[in-house]
RNA sequence: GGGCGAUUAGCUCAGCUGGUUUAGAGCGUCUGCCUUACAAGCAGAGGGUCUGCGGUUCGAAUCCGUAAUCGCCCACCA
């Protein structure tokens, strides 16, 4: 074999196997009479490019994957794009308006060409970012929430929906955006604190001799215009005189009424409110208890209309500076203070959402919040971390009708058709505009034609595809029986970001259980959001998010997953480092350097196997057995990072650090048979822990470990069982530590060279029986058992027993004595502690006995200890 | 305003139903080493009155109460 460099380098062996597991149809599952293990992804945006947060959450996923996959599990994980509706419209229409075109101008057919044009272009770029992170996806499977399945399934679900009656279509005040000019849910409204002004108007009571006025504080004078009462609380006594009143709209004229409700703060400014119901949630909802008008001064882009008098055209920012200017010049402004308040934003365009009264269409969420909320909370789907159990209950428990249309283009629209009989508008609602017909015919009795027939202009909430997701993945909304769904239906796990718990999460439990029958997945693992090393989160105005891609590239893959996954407890938010990702990069250099020893010994196969190899390996094998245990045990817990660092103490310091230092042949000897064949065997086993984690370094050294035909891989082979663990074994290799450990100390102290030979004396019960390790890893010419240590010895304790180091002169008493005297302290000090306990009457009734036996042992122990330390003392001053 | 969570070594975190030789890990720090697998390394060392205060208990980082600080979610008083 060539040599190997003395660094790893990935570039050279990543894309070589991402395309070898690819060409291979590795990541391909089809249903067989294995247990399958299914993960479904969190569609990423089709547009999107790839960020710190996809590369932690699916470097998670593929852990998963991975790991089921070895443990013989049939494991899928099905890829896939969302159409992400207000985002990706959104985007086409900035590029369009960089091109000069507006989107008014285009039909909704050459919008949408426009839009699939985009599509095309920049869709899944993110999914070729995610092979090269090395996600085992099942890339025949990928899906689309906007292809021909998908979309059959969303129209037939709300078709079903609107006969169940579940759906309905209302008016309503919702979030509008104006930018977009759509309407959006209440979860995709952001409340920012800002700081603005509070204007205090006048208005003048209607024939009123004494020329008497109220004043009223609002945040936003521009609505004035579509004022059409004021409110007052019937419990204030400053405003009981305004009772019966009418009182008129400053700059506008406009006479309203005075109203009682006890909706109003008689405290929060002057306890007069202006209402408005045409443009806030609380106003509609006084409107409606008083009957009245309601008066909508703003288009759907946000400038006021024909109600906006001389302000018409202008922008509502406009107005509100405008309008201030004005009742100032016309001497109906009381004053200004700055003023605090919380105003919502669209998630997605990032402008100020205006409160719209507007037809929409909504999901009744009673029924499926009743359905949903019980499984969770028995844990039947269980949430890691726990936590969000509870947000998830409150969410649900005071549920809100899901608003679900959107007036975008890009989406599935709404198949709901409108026709006219006798002026009045009739609504059917079909999966296609045929059957659309069908039933109109059938409901009106009149011959109708296709062009009576006008659909709904909207389409549907991105989300309403993506709860589905799950099912029409199997196609189990078009073809609820088939083989496919039974078999990968509910999934294992769904790993996700806990701020689309409610978006996505709830949702897909509400529709599994409604067109599946049962959860879509048994286990949520929610992870955190990865920050910068100060905690402040990635954005790209703070310029402070790594290119994954660039990372990849400086790091490898491999040493890029390590590094998130050494920092990731679920639910935490990860402070993203280089320095992690440099750990594991350091890591796989380990590994490959591990790997480079192995492979440059000679094997005598006629050789006897050295007492130590044969004791290191036994300890080994209970080592890696118990490190298994632990493995499996944490990843059931999803403690994935711990379960990383248990398996990388257990190659860097236990494999590399001991095992093999200890069956290391001297330079140009050779290593017998049999230490090799179980060496390499451990090696195996451990590159087959590391995969899921490290998958390209792992494939290229198992390739290198023995004979292999095309189309092995590593990711076939099954971990296997943890074998048994010899406890006592492990306890006395860690004595053993402990005493190599102190012969290090002494002579790092003692400036002796690691190749000149020691001697050692014991005072003690020594365990003679690793003797042949502790000759090799100490470079130890013999060691004798005597009775007190020599006064030129420099010794040191493991438990009660005293280990020496005769030094001849080398030894400073001094220094000697004061170390002594500190250790004897310490251990004076804990014996103290100890008989206090025992001392202590109550303590001997109370404790359990085992407790009690334990610190009597402690006792005695540290006795020993301290006459042995005293010992020492008194041969040196000797 | 309502709720949830956190506070343990310089940093990031373990420490599960109180008792595991007077609190552990990784990284960083310090010291010494280019020892033919690895300086992306090896060896060794130092570092914490477990946020404060009270309580329960024979015994508290662990349970209870309280205060402070930080973070998140929900609500949205004009």
């Amino acid at each position: 074999m060539s040599e190997l460099a003395s660094k790893y380098n990935p570039h050279e062996v990543e894309d070589k196997w991402y395309e070898y597991w690819e060409r291979h149809k590795m990541f391909h599952s089809v249903p067989d009479e294995r247990e399958p293990y299914c993960i479904v992804i969190p569609p990423p945006n089709v547009t999107g490019v790839l960020h710190m947060g996809h590369m932690l959450n699916n470097t998670i996923q593929d852990i998963l994957i991975r790991r089921a996959r070895m443990m013989g599990k049939n494991a899928l994980w099905v890829p896939g794009t969302d159409h992400a509706a207000i985002a990706t419209e959104t985007k086409v229409i900035q590029k369009l308006a960089d091109e000069g075109i507006k989107k008014t101008d285009l039909t909704r057919e050459q919008f949408l060409e426009h839009a699939w044009d985009w599509t095309h272009k920049h869709g899944g770029i993110i999914l070729q970012q995610l092979r090269k992170l090395g996600a085992s996806c099942d890339w025949d499977r990928t899906a689309f929430t906007m292809d021909e399945l998908r979309s059959k399934s969303v129209t037939k679900v709300f078709c079903d929906l609107y006969d169940k009656g579940l759906i309905y279509r209302g008016l309503r005040m919702v979030n509008w955006d104006p930018k977009n000019k759509t309407a959006i849910s209440d979860d995709e409204v952001n409340f920012v604190q800002e700081h603005s002004k509070l204007y205090y108007l006048r208005y003048y009571v209607a024939d009123d001799p004494e020329g008497r006025y109220a004043v009223v504080a609002t945040t936003r004078p521009e609505t004035i215009m579509g004022d059409t009462a004021m409110c007052i609380n019937p419990k204030d006594p400053k405003n009981e005189w305004l009772k019966g009143k009418k009182v008129i709209v400053p700059l506008v004229g406009r006479e309203i009424p005075v109203i009682e409700d006890r909706y109003v703060e008689i405290d929060f400014g002057t306890g007069c409110l202006k209402v408005t119901p045409a443009h806030d949630k609380n106003d509609y909802m006084l409107g409606k208890t008083h009957n009245l008008e309601t008066i909508d001064i703003f288009n759907e882009d946000a400038t006021l209309n024909e109600h906006g008098g001389k302000y018409a055209g202008m922008d509502r920012f406009e107005v509100r500076k405008q309008i201030a200017r004005d009742l100032e010049a016309a001497g109906l402004m009381e004053k200004v203070e700055d003023y605090t308040n919380n105003v919502g934003y669209s998630e997605r365009t990032k402008v100020a959402i205006e409160p719209r009264l507007s037809l929409q269409w909504f999901i009744d969420m009673r029924h499926f919040a009743e359905i949903s909320l019980g499984p969770v909370m028995e844990d039947y789907i269980r949430f890691v971390p726990e936590k969000y159990k509870t947000t998830y209950r409150l969410w649900l428990e005071n549920i809100q009708d899901w608003c679900i249309s959107r007036q975008l283009w890009w989406g599935h629209r709404i198949p709901a058709y409108y026709y006219d009989v006798d002026g009045e508008t009739r609504i059917v609602v079909a999966e296609s505009k045929e059957a659309a017909l069908e039933k109109a015919r059938a409901e009106s009795g009149l011959d109708l034609k296709m062009d009576d027939l006008v659909q709904d202009e909207g389409a549907l909430d991105t989300w309403f595809s993506s709860w589905l997701w799950p099912i029409t993945l199997f196609n189990g909304i078009l073809d609820p029986e088939n083989e496919e769904l039974k078999y990968y239906y509910p999934t294992a796990t769904l790993v996700t970001g806990p701020d689309i718990i409610f978006f996505w999460v709830a949702r897909m439990i509400m529709a599994g259980y409604e067109y599946a029958g049962d959860k879509p997945f048994s286990n949520v693992y929610f992870t955190g959001i990865v920050r910068d090393k100060i905690g402040r989160k990635m954005s790209k105005s703070l310029g402070n998010s790594p290119d994954p891609l660039e990372l990849i590239e400086k790091f490898g893959a491999d040493g890029v997953r390590m590094g998130l996954m050494l920092s990731a407890p679920a639910g935490n938010d990860i402070m993203y480092d280089d320095a992690l990702v440099e750990q594991g990069r350091n890591f796989a250099n380990k590994i490959w350097n591990a790997f480079r020893l192995l492979q440059g010994w000679t094997v005598d196969e006629n050789m006897a196997q050295p007492e130590s190899s044969r004791i290191a390996v036994e300890w080994f094998g209970s080592q890696l057995h118990k490190t298994m245990v632990e493995v499996e045990d944490l990843m059931g817990k999803f403690r994935i990072s711990e379960a990383l660092m248990a398996v990388y103490k257990l190659f860097w310091d236990e494999f590399s650090s001991w095992y093999l230092e200890v069956i290391k042949p001297a330079y140009g000897s050779p290593v017998d048979g049999k230490t090799f064949a179980e060496t390499m065997r451990f090696f195996e086993i451990l590159l087959q822990l590391l995969h899921p984690f490290m998958p390209f370094i792992t494939e290229e050294l198992w390739q290198h470990i023995a004979e292999r035909k095309d189309g092995d891989s590593i990711m076939k082979t099954t971990l296997p069982e943890a074998g048994t663990v010899d406890e006592s074994l492990l306890a006395r290799f860690e004595t053993l530590k402990e005493i190599v450990t102190g012969l290090r100390a002494i002579r790092k102290q003692r400036n002796i060279p690691n190749k000149e030979e020691i001697a050692v004396e014991v005072k003690g019960a020594h365990d003679s029986g690793l003797d042949s390790i502790l000759l090799k890893m100490g470079n130890v010419r013999e060691i004798t058992p005597v009775d007190e240590k020599g006064a030129t010895s420099v010794a040191f304790l493991v438990g009660p027993v005293e280990y020496s180091v005769p030094l001849a002169d080398k030894i400073n008493v001094e220094e000697e004595l004061a170390k002594l005297e500190k250790e004897l302290k310490r251990f004076e000090g804990f014996l103290a502690g100890v008989e206090k306990k025992l001392s202590n009457e109550r303590f001997v009734a109370n404790a359990p006995e085992q407790v009690i036996a334990l610190e009597r042992k402690k006792q005695s122990d540290a006795t020993e200890k301290i006459a042995a330390i005293k010992a020492s003392i008194a041969a040196l001053k000797a």
